[in-house]
DNA sequence: AAATCGAGATTAAACGTTTAATCAACTTTT
DNA sequence: AAAAGTTGATTAAACGTTTAATCTCGATTT
């Protein structure tokens, strides 16, 4: 039983009028007249008539479709973008053709030309580090840092640092470990700086880098936590809640009390944030307005024939750097000397984590 | 500068042959002499000519786009099997239009109908629980377990369930917690059978699912491990990894080290898995694999006039399921009476975590 | 009553590609 | 030497849509 799929013409033919009337009626365009329109509408609910996208490109030179590259689908920070941007395009009306470019600025290029061959009308592009996007001819839009050449939009990093900051200075924090991950992205030097800018000198304030320290203690290895908090260090702020996670596993399983002898915050709120125990305090994107923000300026630059191709601007009144938020969960709190080193409490059943937006992922 | 796009009547008139000719010599189809074919291979690459898709779809019918379905792209699974089936449709000439189901059958059905506008040729769906999918008029591969009808290819998640249960046989565990999400997911009856298959009667066992604790005590809260601890369990199981992070740090936080008193396993081998500190041992799909058959069936199907249009098998010779691949990581070891419940060792710098395939996620 | 206008429809071309059908010029077979 | 076959190329149609240009009436203006 195979799928016909009725064209213009068979409308057309069916009522005894010409594609070109079927064609403006379904568009509500050019001259026709309501009652024609009615009929034309009827009769192609009636059939299901459902438009061929190809034949449209091949006339309007516009395929409807958007290209998403992703320096690497498989980090954990890609399902929010993808989602948002997706959910953002479709509400636009058009499609997301994802593409990977795994880290490597030949592929990135690579499977740009792929994008481009398949047609699409334009591209938002997270950046792998360190790349500059080249003259491709179609609008794009780049997501990455504010401190980025050539960004569109993006989290405020800088701010999502400071808010993370003022929480723990707030909570009566004085010595605080900052936690790195690569010193080289623009994204995590953003964030820090943000958490830097609000130290006085009252708070006494160190900054690692894991990658550093693998490099010379080799891959996975402990970051010494342990010693910081028998420095007196009470907070451990990370650029990342993978960092974060790790962090808070090594602290606790170390028998240092989480929040009590040591905070412990992250950053993007990945999935694992709600879940773990205890919860991870950490900073959101609003990737709903970052997506939201891209994808109007790429439509915008698409519509109008002149307009950019090439790196393209958030519309007049959208920020380029969107807030960022802080989801306050149980892994900060003051920090409580007299629970400095305690014995181990058994977890009660306590009640419901702050802040739980997770929806229990199933499998 | 405005990009202009070269045809291939550009490469025809420039060489005064035929636009017929052209495509024949660049598709390798047809007669055209080899001098003639090299002459247009030379222009084509010269003007820097690349096909336009939106008329060879037009014309052959076909997109050379497939569509990819999934319950949820927050879904931390995601990121895994986007990037295999990218992959593998890109090694077919496929290009990869993604859909987000919102978890709601409404939105399923209606976002395949914009697949279908957009004129896919095939669509890989990762099943909503519980969802049929319905006769939509082209081939559909279904990726989720091997239980359930209509299923093209998944891992064997049963398999997965003995793997990891011999496992923690095979390190002397007797008293094992068996920890599940979704009582009403095939997949993880599929594990938690292959689990409990492998159990004789010298092993004592028990079976709690999350969403039915948090039904009575509220989400986020414990799970009570600590009791099962006390009680003499010295291994829990569970069905996924971001349960065994939960698990693992609510043993952690009470006091409990892992794995001397308590191993614990996850499924997926999700990104944190590695990070955690003790890393996790965890279950690998092969999801290269199963996106390479789930392809590959598509295209053939795409490819034969008279194919199923609708859920589509594997290729002859290749699975339907495909085995896992147990990932041993620092969570599981023997059960030591000893280390019961040990003071806290200060975790020193110690070597790399074994199978450390992470690759230092940044932000 | 002729000229003008406007609404409502049609014609026809165009987008870029593929492909069946055709044709012209040789080469081989009878 | 005519018939048949082969090779290398061209013609032309087709896919489904959009859109500028055109056409036909009937109504309004001169």
């Amino acid at each position: 039983m195979t799928h016909f799929r009725p064209s213009m013409s068979l409308i057309a033919t069916r009522l005894g009028v010409s594609v070109a009337s079927v064609s403006n009626a379904l568009a509500g365009k050019g001259r026709v007249s309501p009652e024609l329109a009615g009929r034309i509408r009827e009769v192609a609910a009636e059939v299901g008539y459902v438009p061929r996208m190809a034949g449209r490109a091949l006339r309007t030179g516009r395929s409807q479709v958007l290209g998403l590259v992703l320096p690497d689908i498989a980090n954990p920070l890609f399902p929010q973008i993808a989602q948002a941007i997706e959910s953002a395009a479709a509400a636009a009306g058009y499609g997301i053709l994802i593409a990977d470019s795994r880290n490597d600025v030949a592929t990135q290029t690579q499977v740009i030309g792929r994008l481009l061959e398949r047609g699409v009308d334009g591209v938002a592009i997270v950046l792998r580090r360190g790349t500059r996007v080249a003259d491709i001819g179609i609008p794009v839009a780049v997501i990455d840092s504010p401190s980025t050449p050539g960004n569109t939009v993006s989290a405020d990093h800088w701010q999502g640092g400071q808010l993370v900051m003022e929480h723990l200075l707030s909570l009566g924090h004085r010595k605080i470990l900052i936690v790195g991950n690569n010193p080289a992205s623009n994204v995590q030097n953003d964030r820090i700086g943000g958490m830097r800018s609000c130290l006085g000198a009252e708070v006494h304030s160190e900054v690692i880098w894991v990658e550093k320290i693998e490099a010379a203690h080799g891959k996975g290895c402990a970051l010494g936590l342990a010693d910081y908090a028998r420095r007196g260090f009470t907070a451990c702020a990370t650029v990342s809640d993978l960092t974060a996670l790790r962090a808070l596993t090594e602290v606790l399983g170390a028998g240092i009390a989480v929040p009590e002898a040591m905070s412990v915050t992250g950053f993007d709120d990945l999935v694992w944030s709600a879940v773990v125990r205890p919860s991870l305090t950490t900073l959101q994107m609003d990737m709903a307005t970052i997506a939201t923000v891209a994808v109007e300026a790429l439509v915008a630059a698409i519509g109008t024939d002149s307009g950019p191709r090439g790196p393209v601007r958030p519309l007049p009144g959208r920020p380029d750097r969107v807030p960022m938020r802080l989801i306050a969960r149980q892994s900060t709190a003051r920090p409580d000397a007299a629970n400095a080193q305690p014995a181990h409490p058994v977890p009660a059943r306590t009640g419901p984590n702050q802040n739980d937006s997770n929806g229990g992922f199933p499998t």
